[in-house]
Order: structure tokens, then sequence, then C-alpha cells
DNA sequence: AATGAATGAGCTTTCATTCAT
DNA sequence: TATGAATGAAAGCTCATTCAT
């Protein structure tokens, strides 16, 4: 009996992965991915049944993945800020070691009608969960004023993302740092002038 | 005998337009846009030589439609602040009237890899540009530290396209101020500590 | 405007028919009925959304026309005998001009499970309930023991069916006289001679 | 160490046999024999070079099996009249032991072009020279007038098996009865009239 | 001998494009 | 110019067969 080597389902993943994001969804055929992965098409069918199935496995394996590591990050210790600050840092961590899921990232939430539910929407939205929540910490510190946490968050994703898919590599070590400071202070920095 | 119906074409485009940017460009069938343009088939062909030329076309227009716009208003008088809150005011109404082209937007830039030159890398370009240099301004006024003008754009487009993507519509009358304040003063606001 | 030609659709039907009778729904591509059609592929499917509908248009258009015929044929004047001879005539007439559909007709019949409903299964139906109401007359005339119409009907339409398909043609003009001389009076023949 | 279990074989056959007769025989996947048989996939491959030979295999195992008992029967004592009840009666049972058979007929007498030889036209040949040398044999009593064997054999046949395939089960312990009394006397029954 | 993961030729269907009218 | 029927290349998926274990 022959058995699966599961460096084989992973390396068909990461081939898919790399073309879904240099291509769109209906660019890449079946057979690029096969061969990417150097494996016969068939192949593909045995470990996923359609090639939507393949790229929602796609998706939610790398997403789940950042999701799982924000989790521990943003409900651990320290002052929000802090926390704020690793956040941003683990998600550029992320997206420096799958540069890829970052356009698949941008195709995906323009994929289907609002309304609609899906195991992609439902990552967003807990994402989306994940740093409202921590935004609404800064309120009650008193030092910020945190109006519309949900607005706030979709700022700092939006700028983060597009940081990140047009600001060439490499990415300076201080780059979370300038999101977050942008994030909090905005174009004025942190106005220490002031305080003394 | 009359040429061409110019309203025919604009008819083509506007179709197109609102098709593509519902769904992605190989899920728009030509069929698509004949029907929701009241056009036989063929007709698309009398005027764009392919799908890609009509697509492009499409892109092309709507994108230059704003950058007229914004090149006005860049070069206009006032301070850099004022000039900056009628950029992204403006930004905003756009997208208010052309809903679709938001989402266009968002698809166009991730299809060709990076440093190829195309029609719509250009116009990218000169928006950038274009935001680049209002942003230079501010250094000068010896309020605000933009030590990387380019990277401040980026924030700021970034913040702005998320917002508008997902915001719930219909958009308050002060969210491009909101946008605005956020940008310059962060989540702290502006200041008012050090100001009286 | 290139308008449809109607033998054209007539042309991709023969075409299929006289297929689906040399072989088997599966053994048959969509490809051999656009070159026996001597049409393209994609033109197979402007008259028919998949290759099944294909199928079944086929199934019911020729049905249809022979049940059509028949209907008249066992309500029209006559005797009961007189009425069958010419049905079972009808019958032979129609698959000697559709040589194809007989086997066609074998083949639907075991397609599916017996208790769903399909306008394949309807046709039967129709075809069996005409049959087994003129044979139910013979019972009247008192000449007859007619105790189970349904279960004669069926030995008729299979010995007909099974004459039909593996007689060697060209049939004798009263092949159809034989088969129902056969149904009648069995081997023993027409038993004059015991009525004198 | 034993070698092949036979049982496997046969498990395999039954099951094969009941698939194909359920489905056509491009509808019946390998996998699906395998899985009936509880068999692994490879295993078929073990027995039978391909899933035409396992299929053949099966046609012919079947087809043998019901040809012996027959010819026992045909060449046996009593009148033709009693041996023909015999052989009905025969075919009858046979059909209630492997119901799948029946279909499995059908199927396979559609398949070849007719003059073809294979192993399956020549077991129907051997089954239709032993009816019709019973018919021929009617003919010797005078009391039948039996001009074409062949053409009554294709009527006796035809009726059979079209009432095994449409006749609800559980069949009447005296349907081989009205099937050879239908044959011998047809609709008009024994032609009671004349024996006095 | 037995297994079942892997293979890849072959099939149905779609859709951008052409062209006769 | 405008039409829409016709075209055929290309894509997703299946399944008989192979072969390493």
């Amino acid at each position: 009996m022959r058995t699966t080597d599961p460096a084989r389902v992973q390396r068909i993943i990461d081939s898919a992965t790399k073309l879904f994001a240099q291509r769109h969804y209906h660019e890449v055929r079946m057979d690029d991915i096969a061969a990417q992965a150097e494996v016969a098409k068939g192949t593909l069918y045995l470990h996923f049944k359609t090639k939507e199935d393949l790229y929602l496995a796609l998706i939610l394996t790398g997403g789940s993945r950042l999701l799982e590591r924000l989790q521990e990050q943003v409900h651990g210790p320290g002052t929000p800020e802090e926390r704020l600050q690793v956040f941003v840092a683990e998600v550029v961590r992320f997206f420096e070691c799958y540069p890829y899921f970052l356009e698949l990232v941008q195709r995906v939430e323009g994929m289907q009608p609002v309304g609609e539910d899906s195991p992609l929407r439902a990552n967003r939205a807990r994402f989306f969960k994940l740093l409202t929540g921590l935004l609404a910490e800064f309120q009650g510190s008193g030092r910020y004023q945190v109006s519309d946490p949900g607005l706030a968050a979709l700022a700092l994703m939006g700028m983060t993302k597009e940081i990140l898919r047009f600001q060439p590599r490499p990415w300076s070590d201080c780059l979370a740092g300038w999101i977050v400071r942008q994030f909090l202070h905005g174009l004025r920095g942190p106005c220490a002038s002031s305080s003394s």
C-alpha cells in the first residue's frame, strides 16, 4: 500500500497559494497547480473535491494561522499601546512569511455580495472583532478619543494592507512601529514636544 | 445616415463598469455586457477590439475622470491642510458617484506583476505622485514630521479605500473630515492640550 | 444577422439519433455528434443545454411522433382485430423509418429505477395504456379471454420489439400480420379447421 | 500461505453483476465494484485484466449457467409442449434467482454491431438454436403450424423477457404457464371448442 | 497476494471572437 | 452599422489503470 505523503498535500497548497496570489482565480489552471506542485492533475482531486475547494482550503488555512497567533497577542499582558504594537508587528511578520497571501486577501474580500456569509467573511469578521476590541480599550485609558472603534479598525487595516502591498521589500524593521505611530498620533507625531 | 451614436459607446462603458465592479473580469461575459447595454454582442466589437480593450478603456476613463478633478484641487489655493481636506472629500464624493469603481480599483491594482508598466499603473502613479507632492508640502509648515511622504501617501490611500469599501452607506457627511483628522492627528485627536 | 437554419437543428437531432442508437450514451462524444452533423461543437450547445438534454429531446421527439400516429389508429373505426392489425403495422412502419430508434427504446427502458417518473417513462406509460385499452376491447367480443390485458400488452410489445430487433431486414410485408396472428392465435394458427 | 481465495473472485463477480444490472457499463466504476465486493481496487486487477474483461467474464458465467440447465431440459423426455413448458419455467426461475441478469442481457444484446461475433453473441446464438430446435419439433406433431421457427423463437423470447422485466414481482406461480399458453394458443386460449 | 495513492488521457462545457446577413 | 448564430480553443473534472509498499 502506498500511503499519502503529508508533504505532498502541503506542496499542493503551497503551489496553489503562490499561483493564486500571482494570478487571479480564473487565470490559474489546475494544470498549472499540478505542474507547480510536480504532481499529476488527478492527484489534486484526491485531496480537494473541486478547484473552489482547494482555493477555500488555502484561504482558511492561511487566515486561521494568522488569527490564532493574533488571538494570543491581543489578550496578552501590557498596555493597549504595547499590545497594538505587537499585533501589527505580528501581521507584518506574517505577510513577510506568506507574501502571496496578501494579494489573496485583497481578492477574496471583494468576492461575494456583502450580506452573504462564508468561511472567508467569517475569518475577516473574527479579525475585525479582535482589532475592534483592542481599540476599544484605548478609550478607557483617557488619552485617546475612540468614538468609533470600527472605523478606526478599518483605517488601521487599510493602511497596513496598502503599505504592505506597495512598499518595496525588504521591509525596514521599524515598519510596524511607523504604522502604529501613524495610527495613534497621525502625521504630527507623538506630540512629545508639548508634554514637557 | 449617421455615424456611431456616442451615447451607445458610453452605455457600453457604463454597463461594463457596473458588471466588472460586481464580478471579476473573467466572470463577466461579453454576452452579459451586451445584454446590460441592450446592444448586440457583435456591436461591442465594433467599438472595442477585444474584451481586454474594453476593460482598459473603462479603467482609464474612470481613473482619468477622477484625476482631472483632483489635479485642480491640489494645486488650488489654501493651506496644505485645507487642500488635503478637499482632496479626500473629492475622492469620497467620486466613489459615492461611481461605487463600482472602488472594487474595480482594488482588482486592477493586483493584476499585473509590479514593475510592469501599463496605462493602469500609469494612472495609479499619477495619483500617487499628486498625493505625495501635497504631503511633502506639510513638511515645510514645520508642524508635521513627514519623513517619508510616499509611506504616508500609502497610509492615507489605504485607510481611505478600506473605509469606503467596508463602511456601510450612506456615508456620513463628515467621513472625509474624520479620515483627514485621523491621518493628521491619529487616534489621539488634534492634541488640544498643546494648543491652548 | 445570421438566422438559424431549421434544417441545421434537425440535422443535429438526426445525427445524434443515429449515433446514440449505434453506441451507448456514454460512448457517443459530443465531438462525434458535431462531426456527424457537420457542425461545430459549440453549435450543439446553442440548441441543447446539455448532452442529456439533447438525448431527452431525441427520445421525446421520436416517441411522441409514434404515439400521435397510434392514438389516431386505435380510436379509429373497425373491429378490434382490424385496429390491432393497423396498430402493429404502424409500429413496424415507424421502426422501418427510424431504425435507430429501436435500440434507443431498449436502452432507455432500463435506465432509471422503476418508481421514478420521467418524460421517458411517461411516454412508455402512454403507449402501454393505449395498447391495454385496445386489448380490453377484445374481451367484449366474447371470442377472446383477456383476463389480464396488461400482461397481454407486455407480451405483444415484447415479441414485436424482439422480432424487429433481430429479424434481418428488409422485412417482409406480412410481418405485422404474422405478429398479430401469433399474438391472437398462437403457434396453432387461427383454428379455422375447427370452426367449419 | 494459500493461493487466491476462490470465494473472493466469486464475490467480485457477484458484486459486479449486481452493479452492472443496476447501471450501465460506463456508469459503474471500478471503485464501486471494489467497494461492493469489499476488496481493494487493485485486487480487481489481479483477477481481471481490464474492466471489459470482468464484464465479459460475468456475462459468460451467468449465460452459461442458464444454458447448461436448459440444455438438459430440452433434450429430456416428454412431449414438445411439456418440454417447452419446462424450458420457459426454467428461464423464469433463473431470472428469479438472478434478477440483475435480465437487464444485463437486454444491454448486452444491443452492444455490438450485428454480425460481429463475440462470446456474448455466441451465447445468444446457442440459446436461440436450442429454442429453435425445440420449436421445430412442434411442426412434426401436426397440431401446430411452425412455418418459421426462428421467428417464433424470437416471439417467445421477446414476450418472455418483456414480461419478466416489467411484470411486478413477486411473480405468480403460473406465469410460465401463461406465457406458454399465450405463445401456443394466443389470446384466444386453448381453442377448447375444438377439443371435445 | 493485496492495497489504495497516484496517474493522465479523455470527456463535457464555456465563451471570446468571427462573419454572413 | 448592427446583429446574433456559429465557431473551436481551452478549462475543469473523471476514472481505468499502474505501481510502490
